[in-house]
DNA sequence: TGCATAGGTTAACACTGTTCTTTAAATTTG
DNA sequence: CAAATTTAAAGAACAGTGTTAACCTATGCA
């Protein structure tokens, strides 16, 4: 079974050169900008043969929405090592806020564009969105440990991960579609905006310091 | 100059029913399905005639988003008659939340479309942005009212605001692209979804009352 | 009456995602 | 080995998009 190992493997390829492509064009370009017939020239093939490999567009992009998932979850991985339950929940938020504010094209298909998680409602993916549910339950978790050792008094759970969950959204999102630049009367630069997310969100930390 | 009032009314006129129709589809069939041709195809002209109003799609969208911001403008004026500071804090949040969750597509445009927000850079539309920033001096006056009964003390008030504004815009958001209804491994229904809303945003009231 | 001008339309360009049909090559079978 | 079959890739085309240049055509004015 050589020679169909040789043509799967050449397929799998492809697809994988497909995707490079279209992350290459998405990160340089924007999502506007990425369509299927300029990654086809990318890869030098014919645009159809990428209907070949991937269902639609939306099956691209969602794949790039995997992807982006996979690199939040991997800069996840060492915080899951931070002992203290508070510590571990301020690094998960100061973490979030720097992938946001690093692959800005990525948090936009990740967590600010409705077609990847419409495509999910509609293909109806077994365990559907699995990624980003494991990142939420981590954030779970911790607000549950942070609570064993008398954090968020009284409150639930789940409101309390969501809440956070919002707020540094919040920022992330309002850093990426350039409104935070816009809304001040006096128009940030880039560093300006950074610090600006970085002093909300240690507002926000000030906020959750005294729940204790 | 019977004849040319008439005439100026007449192009005034249409121009409104321009943007009539653009609403019409925007809010019935959301902003993907509203083109310059269907725009046209509803107050029955050419799609040409559309460019002799409007400079190209961009400036339509814009339009709608002024006219979202004058929407949210008026929600937020009985608002300034409360007189206890805090209670107006609570209330422009409750207020902002309802307005993201009653017209989601405004709300899309007026704080998640990257594309207005460019329209206001790329144009340089004098008094950048002067709605949204009307808005946003509302809650900063009065963050700053809640620091003079006590609220807030030690935070520089800019960066309470945007952090306040951050959690909102968060909850909308998140509602609007309809993450937080898949981020739960248990799928909400709408009336759920907006309940959590409410429910996180009462935590993050609750914060906001401990820091007195 | 002739001319200029504004309002509107037609035709066209350069794109987009997507599908149907066709070609060409590789593989399997007789 | 030759014929038949499967498969990957491509071409042409459809229906749609935003946008522009060229062309009417009816009105207002000299």
């Amino acid at each position: 079974m050589g020679i169909q190992e040789r043509k799967t493997r050449h397929k799998e390829d492809l697809r994988k050169r497909i995707l490079e492509a279209a992350k290459k064009l998405f990160v340089t370009a924007g999502y506007e900008a990425t369509s299927i017939r300029k990654i086809a020239q990318e890869i030098e093939f014919s645009p159809t043969t990428i209907y070949l490999y991937y269902k639609d567009k939306s099956d691209i992009i969602y794949a790039l929405h995997q992807e982006g998932f996979s690199m939040l979850r991997q800069d996840f991985q060492p915080l899951m090592e931070v002992e203290s339950p508070f510590e571990r929940l301020k690094a998960i938020g100061k973490c979030y806020l720097r992938f946001g504010l690093k692959h800005p094209d990525f948090y936009e298909v990740m967590f600010m564009m409705k077609d990847p998680m419409h495509y999910l409602q509609i293909h109806c993916v077994d365990g559907a969105w699995e990624e980003g549910e494991r990142v939420f339950d981590f954030l779970l978790q911790t607000v549950r440990d942070c609570q064993e050792v008398g954090y968020f008094k009284g409150l639930d759970t789940v409101q309390v991960a969501v809440q956070a969950w919002s707020s540094v959204h919040g920022l992330c999102s309002l850093y990426v579609s350039g409104h935070l630049r816009n809304m001040m009367e006096v128009i940030l630069n880039n560093d300006e905006q950074e610090a600006m997310v970085e002093k909300a969100f240690r507002v926000f930390v000030h906020y959750l310091e005294s729940t204790k």
